[in-house]
This record gives structure tokens, C-alpha cells and sequence, in this order.
RNA sequence: CGGGGUGUAGCUCAGCUUGGUAGAGCGCCUGCUUUGGGAGCAGGAAGUCGUAGGUUCAAAUCCUGCCACCCCGACCA
């Protein structure tokens, strides 16, 4: 992309809305734009990433064998009165009459849909376990939006949801889930605890909640090294006393009673519950067993914030003005610069564009007619993996200059010739190391939890 | 919903106390000079002062209602 056409309104100041860091570089990178109180319109920049982190979400879902659907924002609100969460979800959800004066709403979760789904599409035990998901903008009305994408009333989220025959499959499949979502998050470059967690409305026996250890966390995760305990403070029902701030005081474990705890904030990307048949039963979603009995359905649902992720990440990776993402999200792989505005520097930096995108490297072309400082600031701002100047100086040497990105990285120099080999070469070897780190492979879900392949169906009725 | 705060140009703000009909910096447009970390000079465009009503000869300024946004609590991915 070009960027003297691109729609990438960075600004030199803070915004007075935003107050933490991600909110800020999101506004001054020029990611997205406030339209309402946590509702934004995705910019550009902003789109490219929760894209990326998308199919990150999507190889890793695919890759365990979930299957990828499209589940109705617009939902009949009787589905939410037959649950029973009309009571306590109620005012999260945003209303609506049809001509008809029908009422609806608009999709806070879907565990009421996908069960009804499930319901009338399932023919058979033997597509046990099932997994579908859905990445998807998701609407609440929530009490208090704020910090730009990190809570807001309209907002991507990936939502899944497993279908098992009995309690034991369901299990499976949550730890699989679970093994899943640590290797997203890490693919994100995310370092993330899990935490036992409240299922609060969402109901069902366990829960536990991927945390991100920020200072802009809105969450207090407590950790006991003595009985290995790691949970959100919102579980134990009382609140541990303490500084959270001052991460290396040490109080006594509500647990084990040993003063072995530590506390620090977290932001909640991810959380799983298990939900036992709550959902199956009030939709009558019901399989014939493999002795022929009626059972009921048994669920589990599993979310990852999606622009939340994308906030955590700049959290962990950004400072002020100036952001460093990992290559598996970034915007752009490479921010390309040419330094000075003479026709050879031009000519060269063009040609490096055309030919590195050839590469399948992905560009953001500072072509504007703009001072260094203006450049080199914004790509800050940016934040792309890799930064590569094409200018004068160099050009006279025959070689264009090669940065990494982050604050004190160093530069390297790099012939003019075996540049785009190069650079695309970088761009691969950073990509490979993550995939190296979580190599996986493809597989059924069945043939995963039972531990052999093929015959599915016979080993569930051996069960 | 309770408590606190703010609404003036695209952004950050001054002006309000003491009413007289709107300003600065940044950004944007034009030209010249600059050009290896947010340039200089000259010229220019841009605001129903959140909104509705009231007081007044006259309201950004005083009064009342409403709305929006931000912060602190409950909520969540």
C-alpha cells in the first residue's frame, strides 16, 4: 500500500478520550475511529490486523477440526426468554421490534442459536464431538464501554461452541480447546496465564479465562506459588487485601492460607466454559445414543476477544508512540521509506516495492513528500516488523538500509541487488519460527479424543 | 444506575470570572526555500461555540432543561 493515498490518519498528540497505551497508538496510529461510546469504525491499519489475527483463530480452529460457520446477529429474543437469561444477560442486549412488532435482539453470544442449530441439523451421535465457530461482530450494551477496543458495545469476537455426547467427551475437547487457544495466543506473541474463572450468566460447571498481565487490565489475577493456584480474584468471592500494583508483595493464598500469593492485572482474552446440557435442554437438542436412547446434548462454548487481542498485544508490545507488533499480525510486514525526494531514490524505492510484493511480502510504501522525522515517526507509530530506507547515501553505495523494529534495534545495510531476496527472506524466517515453535497437523476431532482413527462411531458405543 | 469531569476549526486547547458577535498551536491547501528523526517564510481555506429554551438592546460568556463523550464502581471477550 502506498501510503500517500492510504487512509492512515496518524496524529502527533494524545487524543484526550483514550488513556491507556493500546487506545492511544490504536487513535494515533490512525487504526481506527471512534463513531460512539465503544463503537468503532476499523480503519485501514486496525482492519489488517484483527484480519490477521483472524486467521491465525481460523488455522487453529480449522487445524483442530472445528468447522467454520455463520451464525444470525439477528436473533428472535423468545430464544433468550427459553434460556432463561432474558433475566440476568437482559440489559446487555440491544432490542428491537420487527414490522410485526416482533421482539429481537442482537447477538450478545449465540449458545441459545447453536444449540437450535445443533437441534435440527445433527443427524447423528457419530458426528460426536462436533466443534463449530464463527468470528463475528457481537453486540452488548455493556455498563461501562471504555479503552477504546479493549471493552466495547460492538466488537469482534470469535465465539465456538463443542458438542458431545456425555460429560468425559466434553472434557476432551475443552482441554483441546484449550491447548488451541494457547497456541493462538502465542502465535500472537502474546504471553497469556489461564485462570480458573466465574462462568457468572453464561452458567455451566468450569470455566477458565486467558489472561494477558497488563497494567491496563481490568482483571486481578492471583497466583499462589505454594498450592500452584492461579485464579481471577472475582472467584474467591472476597477480595484479597493488598497493593495490586506492587507485584512482589506477597499476601496469604485464600486457599492454602501460605503467604506464597502475587497479584498483578490482566486483560481477559479468551474465556471457555464448560456448559453442561443448560443450553441443550432448554432447546431440545437431544441425540439418539448408540443404544438407542434420547440424550441430551452436551455443550461448551469458547470466546476470544478478538479486538481485545489486538489492544493486549499493544499493550505488551507497544510504548508510547510507537508500536512493534509480531510478524503474524502486523499490518504490513515491511515499512518501506524512501529518504529524500530525488528521481533515483524514487526509481529505486518503487521498484523495491513492486518487486518485494511480487515477493509476497507485504508493504506499507512511505511515498508521501514528507520530512524523514515525519516518516520515521509515523512508521513508529505503525509499527511494522521490519524497516527498510532507500536513499541517497546509500544508493551511492550501491545498498539500502535494513532495520528491525522495536526501539534500540540496529541497522544493517544490504545490496541494492539481493535486497528483495533478502528482506523476503527475513520476512520468512521470522514467519517460520513461529510456525516451527507450534507445528500441529490436521486431524478429525473424533479420531483426536478417542485416540485412534477412523471408526469413530464403534469406539463412542464402546464407550 | 450512583459519584466526578468535559463539550469552541480535522486534533490539542485559550476565550467564559467581569456579556459587545471567535482566537492560538498542530494539521490541511498554494508558492518559495529546505530535506538522514515531527523545517522556515509568505499567503489561504476551515467553526450554526453540543443542543433546545430563557434573561438581555446584545450570549461562546449568565440561567434552566436535554444530549453526547471521558473518568471512578457493578458487567464482560
Amino acid at each position: 500500500m502506498r501510503w500517500l493515498q492510504a487512509l492512515i490518519p496518524t496524529t502527533k498528540e494524545d487524543p484526550v478520550q483514550a488513556q491507556v497505551l493500546s487506545h492511544k497508538l490504536m487513535l494515533r496510529g490512525g487504526m481506527i475511529h471512534q463513531l460512539a461510546s465503544g463503537v468503532y469504525s476499523g480503519l485501514p491499519l486496525g482492519t489488517r490486523v484483527l484480519h490477521k489475527i483472524s486467521a491465525v483463530i481460523r488455522e487453529e480452529m480449522d487445524g483442530m477440526g472445528g468447522q467454520e460457520v455463520i451464525l444470525p446477529i439477528l436473533q428472535p429474543l423468545q430464544l433468550w426468554q427459553q434460556s432463561g437469561r432474558v433475566g440476568q444477560y437482559g440489559p446487555l442486549l440491544f432490542r428491537m421490534q420487527d414490522r410485526k412488532e416482533a421482539a429481537f435482539c442482537l447477538g450478545a453470544t449465540h449458545e441459545e442459536v447453536v444449540a437450535c442449530l445443533l437441534r435440527d441439523c445433527l443427524r447423528s451421535y457419530r458426528q460426536l464431538p462436533l466443534l463449530v465457530y464463527q468470528i463475528q461482530t457481537k453486540f452488548r450494551d455493556e455498563i461501562r464501554p471504555r479503552f477504546g477496543l479493549m471493552r466495547g458495545r460492538e466488537f469482534l469476537m470469535k465465539d465456538g461452541y463443542s458438542f458431545c455426547l456425555d460429560p468425559q467427551q466434553t472434557r476432551e475437547i475443552y482441554q483441546r480447546v484449550r491447548a488451541t487457544y494457547e497456541r493462538i495466543f502465542a502465535r500472537c506473541g502474546l504471553k497469556v496465564v489461564v485462570v480458573e474463572a466465574d462462568s457468572g450468566d453464561m452458567g455451566g460447571s468450569s470455566s477458565h479465562e486467558f489472561q494477558v498481565p497488563a497494567q491496563a487490565g481490568e482483571d486481578v489475577l492471583i497466583h499462589c506459588t505454594a498450592c500452584g493456584c492461579a485464579v481471577n480474584q472475582e472467584v474467591l468471592g472476597e477480595l484479597v487485601p493488598g497493593d495490586v500494583n506492587q507485584q512482589q508483595q506477597q499476601t496469604e493464598c485464600p486457599r492454602c492460607h501460605q503467604a506464597a500469593v502475587t497479584r498483578q492485572r490482566g486483560i481477559e482474552v479468551g474465556h471457555i466454559f464448560d456448559l453442561g446440557t443448560k443450553y441443550s435442554d432448554a432447546a431440545g437438542a437431544v441425540v439418539q445414543d448408540g443404544q438407542g436412547k434420547q440424550v441430551p446434548l452436551h455443550m461448551a462454548s469458547y470466546g476470544i476477544g478478538v479486538g481485545r487481542v489486538a489492544a493486549a498485544i499493544m499493550e505488551q508490545n507497544g510504548a508510547e508512540g510507537r508500536m512493534h507488533w509480531p510478524v503474524s499480525v502486523a499490518p504490513f510486514h515491511v515499512a518501506l521509506i524512501a529518504v529524500g525526494h530525488t528521481d533515483r531514490v524514487r526509481q529505486a524505492a518503487d521498484d523495491l516495492y513492486v518487486a518485494l510484493q511480487r515477493e509476497g511480502v507485504q508493504v506499507l510504501y512511505d511515498d508521501r513528500p514528507e520530512r524523514l522525522g515525519v516518516k520515521f515517526k509515523d512508521a513508529d507509530l505503525v509499527g511494522c516488523p521490519l524497516r527498510v530506507c532507500v536513499g541517497e547515501r546509500g544508493l551511492q553505495q550501491g545498498v539500502i538500509e535494513l532495520q528491525e523494529g522495536g526501539e534500540d534495534s540496529s541497522q544493517e545495510t544490504v545490496p541494492l541487488q539481493s535486497a528483495v531476496t533478502h528482506i523476503a527472506g527475513r520476512v520468512r524466517t521470522k514467519q517460520a519460527k513461529r510456525v516451527l515453535t507450534h507445528f500441529r497437523f490436521v486431524h478429525s476431532l473424533g479420531s483426536f479424543a478417542l485416540g485412534i482413527g477412523g471408526k469413530s462411531g464403534a469406539a463412542v458405543q464402546s464407550r
